[in-house]
DNA sequence: AATGCGACCAACCGCCAGTTG
DNA sequence: TCAACTGGCGGTTGGTCGCAT
């Protein structure tokens, strides 16, 4: 059951993994790929079970675990997004790149759920504890973990009571933020947003739609599963998608584009605003390839035609435009390790910055107010 | 210095769902 | 169709550490 059956073949190991247990895994996987988990330890010189060696890569070997101890932001995220999705740490994480549900798991479980109950908020429910505790006082414990674990989402106005009852847990309510012409948030309560994108068929989209380095199309420059988790695995394919432009032209240097501006919709973009100044917002961390970084900022919850029109510029900032601290690549197998710089002169540019600050809380309203509009998830 | 306690977290357990033969 | 296998998930355990007494 809990082992399988590869466990009790032979004698493996269990307990804490040793420095060289880990540096065999790392090394076989870096090599070849983990391919089947039943095989690697066998492939791998290793003493354990092929579950015990996906776990032990998953949650600390894997090169893009963010290390080090949750930010407040991070925790306001964990503490919505459990409003919504209750025990899934799994999907929890999806939204927290470079973090894994254990994690999650733990820190929901040591620290944040007495946070809460300190504060008077209980973390199941989210209500306060005097409501919660209202409506369970005939369960169980048991029966209030089951009821927890079956937790139905929260309908969007019980959210909002529940937030309001809070205190300092409140994440502040954002303004929806004065969107860049170019970016238009999908409406949420459209049909269209069930359908996911179609990653592994990309007959949706238009064939226009091209890597502007290979001219091939976007969804071919990289394998599906690097694609999917660039685009995240909660996007929602919308009306929007269907209607983003398809001009490139604004990739091609013979058009109104120059060296030293970019057009797009009618708008022109200075390459200058990319040089750094002073004001320039570094975004990312060092070492990490820039598309990673993309990928972590673009993964999870951002509107589909927000990421499509981000993939747009950043694939047009891709092409042989290198401004201080370098280009960035953001997709199709753009593998530019380099440093992006923001300024706060550049109206898109300014909107992306908005968003750093901002993109937690406003993704996961964003989120909210979609997965409502299931009913479920 | 010894002990107790709580916090933290890595790893295991048990179950489930999907895949394969 | 079904059993075995596998990957993935959430719950739980147990070891370690730091701090208070």
């Amino acid at each position: 059951m809990g082992r399988h059956s590869c466990c009790y073949k032979q004698k493996l190991r269990k307990g804490l993994w040793s420095p060289e247990e880990d540096e065999k895994l790392l090394k076989h996987i870096t090599k070849y790929g983990h391919g089947c988990w039943s095989s690697v330890p066998k492939l791998a010189g290793l003493q354990r079970c092929g579950k015990s060696c996906r776990l032990r890569w998953i949650n600390y070997l894997r090169p893009d675990l963010k290390r080090g101890s949750f930010s407040p932001d991070e925790e306001n995220l964990i503490i919505e997004l459990h409003a919504v999705l209750g025990n899934k740490w799994s999907q929890i994480a999806a939204q927290l790149p470079g973090r894994t549900d254990n994690e999650i798991k733990n820190l929901w479980n040591s620290c944040i759920k007495k946070k809460l109950r300190q504060r008077g908020i209980d973390p199941n429910t989210h209500k306060p504890l005097s409501e919660a505790e209202t409506s369970t006082a005939t369960a169980t414990t048991d029966d209030r973990d089951k009821a927890d674990r079956d937790l139905k989402l929260p309908s969007s106005s019980d959210r909002v009571s529940a937030s309001g009852c809070s205190t300092e847990l409140d994440l502040p309510e954002p303004p929806l933020p004065n969107l860049h012409p170019l970016i238009s948030v999908p409406d949420p309560t459209t049909p269209a947003h069930l359908d996911r994108l179609p990653l592994h068929n990309p007959g949706g989209f238009s064939s226009e739609c091209l890597n502007p380095g290979s001219h091939t199309p976007l969804w071919q420059s990289q394998n599906p599963a690097e694609f999917s988790s660039i685009l995240g695995p909660n996007l929602f394919k919308s009306n929007v998608a269907s209607n983003l432009p398809m001009d490139f032209s604004y990739l091609d240097n013979s058009s109104t584009s120059n060296s030293n501006t970019m057009e797009y919709e009618n708008a022109i973009f200075p390459w200058s605003d990319m040089v750094p100044n002073k004001d320039v917002a570094h975004i990312g961390v060092e070492g990490v390839q820039e598309d990673l970084k993309w990928s972590e900022y673009l993964n999870g919850l951002m509107p589909v035609s927000s990421v499509l029109q981000t993939q747009n510029l950043a694939l047009g900032q891709s092409q042989g435009q290198n401004h201080g601290q370098g280009q960035f690549g953001f997709c199709g197998g753009l593998k530019e390790e380099t440093q992006f710089s923001i300024s706060g002169l550049n109206p898109w540019y300014q909107y992306q910055n908005q968003q750093f600050q901002t993109n937690s809380d406003m993704y996961s309203k964003e989120f909210q107010r979609v997965s409502s509009s299931f009913g479920h998830l």
